[in-house]
DNA sequence: CGTATTTAGTAACATCTGTTACTAACGGCG
DNA sequence: CGCCGTTAGTAACAGATGTTACTAAATACG
């Protein structure tokens, strides 16, 4: 076989960057009208959903590095949408929406998940469960992979 | 049913972008150990399967914007990758790879068809059919979204 | 204990990216 | 031809992001 020239509309790692850069895009909308940036909006999802945990848990769980978890923090608790408490471990602050934090997220929440299930709800069943255990085998080998 | 409480984890959109980010991290060392950056990348990209064509189109096949696309072409000139060729309309220029940055471009594609092959050559046959299909829908709904 | 190493988080700087507004050139049309 | 709207590309600024190095606090361990 010839050797496969490389086309980007083809290009399945191409392919799946630009379509996320596009979901980010539409969502973006719904957080960007309530006053809240993409990392800041990735650590109220990843702080509503264990709640009291460290910034540097937030690193762990999300693709951010430590300074941007640091950033959208400070944002956030600026905006009164966090707060931090200081442990024993006079070094790591736990953190936990305040009451209007988690109002807002519910709000974007109900949006974004929205969105997702439109997207979902286009696949017949079949190929949707295909195509969600093929991102989970992705996932799995890009995360194996050097 | 009870409201479903947003975990990123499980959130497609996000896990989408999430992998998408790491498969750019990953072949980003392809390029970046041969001082490209990302944008350039694509931009090389585009020009190799369609020589000639303006930066215009490059906005147009990329998920680009156009001072993105203009300062990538002006690096990649500099780097004597790529070269401009003013036309008839004295607006525009044509794009196309100089002998070097063709070599570059097909030994950044080479490691780059590879990545992909070897992520795609996990899944089963039938499970990457459906994979790719699943992802070939939704490109077409996301485009036609709103 | 007390020194050495590690860890959580941030400050400060450099670089990259997005936005707005501009210039030059083209095309339409009276 | 000559004005007007449009298009391709870039300059210049503002804001976001990455990088390096630092501080303060905790742990390791002789």
């Amino acid at each position: 076989m010839s050797a496969p020239r490389l086309k980007l509309a083809s290009f399945t790692p191409y392919r799946i960057v630009a379509l996320g850069q596009r979901m980010s895009e539409a969502l973006g909308a719904a957080y960007r009208s309530e006053g809240v940036s993409i990392p800041e909006w990735r650590v109220m999802a990843a702080v509503a959903q264990a709640p009291s945990v460290a910034a540097r848990d937030v690193v762990a769980i999300t693709p951010m590095d430590k300074m941007a978890v640091s950033r959208a923090v400070t944002a956030l608790e600026t905006k009164g949408l966090i707060e931090r408490e200081r442990g024993l471990d006079k070094r790591v602050s736990t953190l936990k929406l305040t009451a209007k934090g988690e109002t807002l997220f519910q709000r974007i929440a109900a949006i974004a998940l929205k969105y997702e299930e439109d997207l979902l709800k286009r696949l017949p069943p079949a190929d949707r469960k295909a195509f969600l255990d093929g991102l989970a085998s992705l996932e799995l080998l890009d995360r194996a992979a050097q």
